[in-house]
DNA sequence: AATTCTAGCAACCGCACGTAC
DNA sequence: TGTACGTGCGGTTGCTAGAAT
């Protein structure tokens, strides 16, 4: 499949950009910059040309002067982005070798979408690509019905997360006697203690979870919603039907270990116990106590069924790492060195979003009468 | 041959951070 | 301390070629 949209490769112009190579003809949907309409859309290669050589007299950055020096029609972000995915040198061009897709499923199973990052280690190559990459390997394998890590690499991101969360929680602990031979409460208000030790007694971080396999976590990103979305309306029927087939046959093969995490849930109270959540087990709990739950706010569950590690809410961090406090500030946008891997937010997203209704309904498993019901239907 | 649908890609948008003033 | 600006990042959207029907 070739790329779309820019011809600054070979050099056409696209419909909206005739003749004008600097784009005086072309998409002015942007805002206007000192009076100046600026260009949207994709670039030609004259533009590629201009900005190419700007970079080779002027250097990288400050990009909002481009404009104003090289007559270009484009907003500073607009040009970095372009040079940064298309002109800069030692780019990588091309589909990504077995090496790299390796490379990228487990940066991704340790970091989740951190794409820059991810970038970091794949030289030549744009988070951009890594990006689209993924996003795409991830509707691939949704519709086979597969899950989207190996279950070598789930495990190894499994012990790479307890690993690192145990440094945390060392590092902390020492901080936190550091803190209170230092402070002796001086000025630090109780209830933050109690805070953390109660959110420390409601939930064990994941790894501490009874009976829950790391390839069972791992299925599909476990999801509460990952079922529901798992044969997408929107697929067109015919495909739909024709997957189907495969689906199915691979579910009477592969079901038992699938659903392995999901027959905890036959008894609801038992999966209460099993994540060691107050039981009786209250189904309406997110409503009643959403200070537990997080009333699911800022759910990382992304529609494409994949976990957004980027921005972990306040209360997925607090759940997840207990023994770390996090401003307001820290939560924003860039998360701690160590992130949580997006295999531990998955069941950290699980808890938050208990299902809801029968067992049935949002938990299929071979036992469950509707199951083939509701992928057939 | 025409139509529909999907995959892949490029680019945009909004938000957050860092820094200078 | 507050604000503006530049920059970086992640999520999303729109477009097109090619495959499927």
């Amino acid at each position: 499949m070739s790329h779309a949209g820019s011809e600054s490769e070979d050099g056409m112009l696209s419909n909206n950009q005739t003749e004008s190579p600097l784009g005086e003809e072309g998409n002015y949907g942007g805002s206007a910059n000192g009076g100046v309409a600026l260009k949207k859309g994709p670039w030609t290669s004259a533009e590629d040309a201009v900005l190419i050589e700007y970079v080779k007299k002027h250097g990288e950055g400050n990009w909002n002067a481009v404009q104003k020096h090289s007559g270009l029609f484009r907003c500073g972000k607009s040009c970095r982005l372009r040079w940064a995915n298309h002109l800069r040198p030692n780019l990588k061009k091309g589909a990504f070798t077995q090496e790299e897709e390796q490379l990228i499923i487990q940066l991704h199973a340790t970091m989740g979408n951190k794409w820059a990052q991810m970038a970091a280690h794949l030289p030549g190559r744009t988070d951009n690509e890594i990006k689209n990459y993924w996003n795409t390997r991830i509707k691939r394998r949704q519709r086979a019905g597969l899950p989207l890590y190996p279950p070598e690499v789930s495990l190894q991101a499994m012990q790479e997360s307890q690993r690192c969360l145990n440094i945390d929680r060392i590092e902390s602990e020492h901080k936190s006697q550091h803190d209170t031979l230092l402070s002796k409460n001086y000025g630090i208000p109780n209830i933050m203690f109690d805070n953390l030790k109660a959110s420390q007694s409601i939930l064990p971080y994941v790894p501490e979870l009874r009976d829950i396999t790391a390839s069972s976590m791992l299925m599909k990103g476990v999801s509460s919603s990952q079922y529901g979305s798992f044969m997408s309306p929107i697929m067109h029927r015919q495909k739909r039907l024709r997957e189907e087939t495969t689906l199915l046959s691979s579910f009477s093969g592969g079901m038992k270990n699938e659903f392995h995490l999901f027959d905890q849930f036959q008894d609801v109270n038992k999966a209460a116990q099993s994540f060691e959540l107050p039981f009786p087990f209250d189904p309406d709990s997110t409503t009643k106590n959403p200070e537990f739950f997080g009333e699911n706010q800022g759910s990382h569950t992304l529609a494409n069924g994949n976990f957004s590690a980027s921005k972990p809410t306040a209360e997925a961090v607090k759940l997840e790492l207990p023994s770390l406090q996090y401003s307001e500030t820290d939560l924003g946008g860039r998360g701690p060195s160590c992130s949580p891997s997006p295999l531990i937010e998955s069941v950290d997203t699980f808890i938050q979003s208990p299902p809801t209704g029968t067992v049935e309904s949002v938990c299929p498993s071979p036992r469950n009468s509707g199951l083939l019901d509701a992928f057939t239907s």
